[in-house]
DNA sequence: GAGTTTGAAACT
DNA sequence: CAGTTTCAAACTC
């Protein structure tokens, strides 16, 4: 009966696609690592559970989980990604450019498609974890992993030179050996910001899992802390058993204090993360990464240094960037070790740029630096000097600012420190203070009260689209934003030019959600109309862009030719440049930044990132739905049309950075990745809606 | 560093 | 919901 039954099913099944699908080296692969083999003509639902072998439990299960996390871990790189990414481009250094881009795109792409892409995602992600885990599912993953290396290998300089892809997959490799040695500060600090992919690394995965869903979907974190953790003896050791309480290794898996620290400070202290970026100031990082760099083996210091980087939080990013731009207004976390600990997530992002730099190219300027100036001058223009003078002051004279609080007693939304979900600590010049571990009970009560008023008061002001960085452009451009500010301000007299206006503070564009009498604000006026400025200076990059790209083309074949030390070649390339392009990551940062750091999620909502907060996030907010459909319909419309078209329509940010331009055919290879990712994207974009069922 | 300005948060 | 007050950051001098 079931025979009979199976087997015109899978005759049709089987035999027809089984052609179709015998082609595709996917299936190739699949059918050779499938121990179920050719055995019997398997029925139709065995021919395809064989194709989702490879990703069936482990994969479903993490990819899920993953793509918020990943998303997550990726969006940070993003930004710097990019910028390394055109750094790399520069100079001969495919390196950097090819890891990570790659990897950048493939999670975007993950994030946005469904089931290929979340294998690929999950490959991307999971390749570290699943090589250095055994225990972890292995050939089901490890064919992802070959081929994620094999694309990001491959797809770079690919034609160009083996030498770079191999330096690619090294790279990769490198990664994961940092991570292997694990107990070095700096592969740390890499696992610091992949924290979450770290859960996986947890023997027990659904343990892992929960967690993640947890993280993901409640904002409070400590959940997934008090969940028992799978821990490593030799990392706990280090936990400091900070604040407060709840000390159970959440993850004890994070191999370094500021993984776990990370991890450890709950809802709020997460956003003190975020927050708290922007704080962080040069000397910091330089002092982290030197610190990070000593602890590398001199050999490698240079690759451990760099290797941090890789996986940082965009936040740091992003706020790096804007803060070399813009004073941060929030101060600091919890205490100095927290600092620290953040200094390191944040280290590894400059560090990666500056080391890199550094190393490769001493000469060039600091990575900062170029942001500031390119990033956006125009913007910055009018009250550039003041900021600087005044992050300059924050930054020095204070380690990091903090709430000033007289009447308060830091229990209410004027106190930054209390808004943003932290406690106060010493730097803080608040009176009567009752923001304290001390005062625990006191502090969760009035937020719940507060709360209770107003659900997203703890929520970040500032909301960003999953894609900000498409999104902003987008927003820009043609919709009222991607990024938005909660609320909307309400300026009468600043014009939305000053940091009281918290769109402009929060780095996004005024919407039509503002009350604001006279906008002028740089990131987007209420009433639509973009930057102008913006666009001026859009048109001016698009020159150099175009120039650099013929340059990075000219590089290239000198690599080829080369084929060895990309680095040697940087230096007669000038990196500055190139960093040109990566003023849409200032921009970027801008509209991340500050605030509420996206991916992090803030700790009362569930903001999160991109695709995946959208659907969550959904539920509670609904600006964010807007700004998602807003953009899904708008995409397609951008692929569509010519790149540089976009670009100026659009946001320079990421749109930039994506668009692939139609400059020489060489070009093309680099930028095709680029086309590459956007093709992701298109397909994707059918697939983005159906993730967010809420909608 | 003190004083002023500003707009969000809180209150009525 | 609108108006007013309170508050602390942002800004100016």
């Amino acid at each position: 009966m079931d025979k009979s039954q199976k087997n015109p099913t899978s005759q049709i099944g089987t035999s027809t696609p089984k052609s179709k699908f015998e082609d595709s080296p996917v299936f190739n692969y699949i059918s050779n690592l499938s121990p179920i083999e050719s055995v019997k003509s398997i029925s139709t639902a065995q021919t395809f559970s064989s194709l989702s072998f490879t990703s069936p439990p482990p994969v479903f299960t993490s990819p899920h989980v993953i793509s918020h996390r990943e998303s997550r871990f990726f969006r940070c790189h993003n930004s710097v990604d990019r910028s390394k990414h055109l750094e790399s481009l520069d100079g001969s250094a495919v390196k950097g450019e090819v890891v990570v881009p790659l990897v950048e795109d493939l999670n975007k792409e993950a994030s946005l498609e469904d089931e290929e892409e979340t294998s690929v995602e999950t490959s991307s992600e999971l390749p570290q974890i699943l090589k250095f885990d055994s225990q972890t599912s292995e050939h089901s993953d490890s064919p992802c992993t070959e081929d994620v290396v094999i694309e990001a290998s491959s797809d770079p300089p690919r034609g160009d030179n083996g030498s770079s892809s191999e330096d690619v997959t090294m790279g990769l490799q490198n990664m994961l050996v940092v991570r292997e040695g694990n107990d070095t500060p700096g592969c740390g600090r890499l696992i610091s910001d992949a924290t979450e992919l770290l859960v996986f690394r947890s023997p027990n995965d659904s343990e892992a899992f929960r967690c993640l869903v947890d993280k993901i979907s409640s904002s409070e974190r400590r959940f997934c802390a008090g969940v028992k953790s799978t821990k490593r003896p030799d990392i706990n050791k280090d936990i400091p058993a900070n604040g407060s309480s709840n000390e159970n290794q959440p993850l004890a898996v994070l191999p370094t204090n500021e993984s776990v620290f990370n991890l450890h400070r709950g809802g709020m202290r997460r956003r003190c993360l975020d927050f708290e970026m922007p704080g962080k100031r040069k000397k910091d990082i330089v002092d982290d990464q030197q610190s990070v760099c000593d602890n590398n083996v001199a050999g490698e210091s240079s690759s451990s240094c760099v290797v941090p980087g890789i996986g940082l939080h965009l936040n740091a990013v992003a706020m790096s960037a804007k803060d070399s731009n813009i004073s941060v207004i929030h101060g600091y976390s919890i205490s100095g070790e927290i600092q620290k600990s953040f200094s390191g997530s944040t280290t590894p992002i400059q560090s990666q740029d500056t080391v890199q730099e550094t190393s490769d190219q001493a000469e060039n300027e600091p990575v900062e630096e170029v942001p500031k100036a390119l990033v956006f001058p125009e913007l910055n223009l009018g009250s550039l000097k003041k900021k600087m003078r005044k992050s300059e002051q924050a930054g020095e004279g204070e380690s990091c600012k903090r709430c000033n609080c007289k009447k308060s007693k830091c229990l209410k939304l004027y106190c930054e420190c209390f808004a943003a979900g932290v406690y106060c600590i010493e730097p803080c010049s608040c009176i009567d203070c009752f923001n304290k571990p001390i005062h625990e009970e006191t502090v969760l009560a009035t937020r719940k009260q507060i709360e209770s008023r107003n659900p997203l008061a703890f929520a970040p002001k500032v909301i960003r689209n999953a894609d900000s960085i498409m999104e902003a452009s987008d927003d820009a451009s043609k919709t009222p934003a991607s990024a938005r500010h909660k609320r909307g301000c309400n300026c009468k007299k600043s014009n939305c030019m000053k940091k009281y206006c918290e769109c402009y503070q929060g780095g996004v564009g005024c919407s039509m959600n503002c009350r604001c009498e006279g906008c002028t604000n740089v990131f987007g006026r209420k009433d639509g109309s973009l930057l102008v400025i913006m666009e001026s200076k859009l048109e001016e990059n698009q020159e150099t862009y175009e120039k650099r790209i013929a340059k990075i083309q000219h590089n290239v074949e000198v690599s080829k030719e080369v084929e060895q030390n990309p680095s040697s070649d940087q230096p007669s390339t000038p990196l500055p440049p190139y960093r040109h392009l990566v003023v849409h990551q200032p921009f970027l940062s801008k509209n991340r930044l500050p605030p509420t750091q996206f991916f992090l999620g803030t700790g009362s909502s569930s903001f999160r990132k991109p695709n995946s907060d959208l659907a969550q996030s959904q539920n509670e907010k609904k600006p964010l739905e807007t700004v998602t459909e807003d953009k899904t319909e708008i995409m397609p419309e951008i692929l569509l049309n010519s790149p540089i078209a976009n670009i100026k329509a659009i946001s320079p940010n990421s749109k930039r950075v994506s668009p692939p331009q139609p400059g020489s055919s060489e070009s093309g290879s680099i930028l095709r990745r680029r086309g590459n990712g956007r093709k992701l994207i298109l397909r994707s974009i059918p697939a983005f809606p159906s993730l967010n069922p809420n909608q």
